[in-house]
DNA sequence: CGCTTGATTGTTAGCGTTAACTTTGATACC
DNA sequence: GGTATCAAAGTTAACGCTAACAATCAAGCG
């Protein structure tokens, strides 16, 4: 591009302030074999010269990068919109969270198609980044087996659970928000709650639904199989479109609690289509808190994640890790918090 | 973490093949410099044990990092909104495009209140990226100069200006949407219809204007200045909540033109709350053409910008760059596509 | 046949930093 | 005074790779 001058380096620290390059480096990691006199004078040079070391030079011996990855499936990409919500507002909180304590961000995509060496291998294998975040965890997730054999730690978003011990977990109680959902609308004098959800195996999915039922238990209402609905493999507002027309063709509830605000944004044009009003006959409940459920038509009632907390427990984590001090508990369940709109 | 077996490297291949670590190398970088055969036995040796070199040392010897940084202004990604629209949508189709041409994506937050060294320079000067990527460049964005001071290559995505030699610009043509939005809406019969933008002096806006003025003249209708409403300083909702309001309140359209769809969001609510519908009274067309666009309670007609080719332009002007290839032109204008839906 | 030529391969040094070891020098103790 | 002790600094080598230069070897030529 153009004749950039040259990089000032440790060596030119070293020279000005009349010390040898050891010296400096000791300074630059706070090393106590430092004399207090040397220390000032040296990290005034490294002030007046703006001396910033080189991150990669410091990789080259073995130091970590304060780099994190966060790994989204690029066919996961392509098809769900739900990274428009969850995954769009975490990621700018990571950003934000991670460059206060020095972290940088990179976006890896991963394919399984291809059995290729994988882009976040690479980058755990060089060191190149200190930790993974998976967002957007599926069900026999391959990635998992690959970050577990690297050794490198990972924070899995959005969940409450940790398969290997590098990993670690943040996460939102499910079983309380689903709780809480159920419980807001029983109190609201709702008789016939519906749940519309996405896979049957995903551990989100199933907390929510055993404080859906706990809800209804707590409340002696019945838990009627024909207002449990689960869809798969489709997109969140095709699933809440899918399954509330389903839902309203057997048996109309009077109530629905979606596992997604965009679920709840699909469920409520169904139940518009099918001539119903929301929330007078029935009411929809979300869940996330994304700033687009209060965006919607019908501003959507819903249980919001705590996404900075959530955030800022990643990055903490990571922190602890690379000093080395102790991370406990390696799972995090924040509570969610019912944001009353107007869909329910 | 735990012991990582020893990373293999250019040495391990070389003796295997029986050939110094400098060939190795020369195969790796594809110089013309090695004879076939030497070549193939290299290249093989490099597949069976599955070799990639360490981009960090290479990077160390001056070579570039594949690596592209996108630029977010830390408090723009907490006051807007906007970065769950446009933002997310490109950001996406950045890592993938990305990723398949090798580049990874680093996402870097910058402060502009302190007067510290930003993240963003580090990776500059460290050789740590090649590129940058701006998404949400702002009036007089301080940032610029720094990044022409660098003289790293920079693309202004959403844009169709260059300020600076070793910037490129990617963007909708915006004169050519601002003109089909408006004249799609006058060939519906409409005759006053109203304009609600954003910052008066960004170069998208004010090219949208022009569009739907010269669209206007076109169709020999008026340029009404009561219709017409900017908003600073303001999340793009309430812009245009707030902007039509204000337009009901003095002028009441028969169609709006909302420089992005959640400015059409916010427009439908102010529209529906002064009890007109939409779009029998009141036509409400967007501009961007997000995936919530179609979302929303009245799927938003809107332009469609070419997210998709906007990222595989990007990719690939640094792509030349790295490979010392002409780049021209050096701002490319694409055109958007009118998405009819049921809001106009 | 000795020498130039050019293709191919090897050698050396260096990128900027730090780990591990060594040196220096001052203090303390017998 | 001599020496153990320790803090504070310096020296060396290494991280994995590549640029620049050096060496090798076969072919070609007068």
């Amino acid at each position: 591009m153009k004749n950039r001058p040259k990089r000032i380096t440790i060596a030119d620290i070293a020279r000005e302030a009349g010390v040898s390059a050891m010296t400096v480096s000791r300074v630059i990691n706070h090393s106590r074999d430092v004399s207090d006199k040397t220390r000032q004078k040296v990290e005034g040079i490294i002030e007046q010269f703006d001396f910033h070391p080189s991150s990669i030079a410091r990789r080259m011996t073995g130091k970590v990068n304060k780099a994190l990855c966060i790994l989204s499936e690029k066919d996961g990409l392509k098809k769900s919109i739900h990274s428009i919500t969850f995954d769009s507002e975490m990621l700018r909180l990571l950003v934000v969270e991670g460059s206060r304590h020095g972290y940088r961000i990179v976006i890896s995509a991963t394919e399984y198609a291809n059995g290729k060496k994988q882009d976040f291998e690479k980058l755990a294998s060089e060191g190149s980044v200190f930790g993974f975040i998976l967002l957007d965890l599926i069900d026999h997730d391959p990635r998992l087996d690959v970050l577990k054999e690297l050794g490198v730690p990972v924070v899995l978003l959005g969940r409450t659970f940790t398969p290997f011990d590098n990993f670690y977990a943040v996460g939102t109680n499910d079983e309380l928000g689903g709780y809480s959902a159920t419980e807001y609308l029983i109190r609201q004098g709702r008789k016939k709650i519906a749940f519309l959800c996405f896979q049957t195996f995903s551990k989100p999915a199933i907390d929510r639904l055993n404080g859906y039922k706990s809800a209804l238990g707590k409340h002696h209402l019945p838990v009627d199989d024909s207002l449990i609905c689960f869809y798969f493999r489709m997109t969140e507002e095709i699933s809440g479109y899918e399954g509330m027309k389903q839902v309203l063709n057997t048996n109309v509830p009077d109530a629905v609690f979606c596992t997604s605000d965009l679920r709840a944004i699909g469920a409520i044009r169904a139940i518009r289509e099918a001539g119903f009003k929301v929330p007078e006959d029935i009411a929809v409940i979300g869940f996330d808190g994304h700033p687009m459920a209060e965006l919607y038509n019908i501003p959507i009632t819903t249980i919001q994640q705590p996404f900075l907390q959530m955030a800022e427990h990643t990055v903490d984590i990571f922190n602890r890790l690379e000093r080395q001090e102790s991370v406990t508990p390696k799972i995090v369940s924040l509570n969610g918090e019912l944001i009353q709109r107007n869909s329910a």
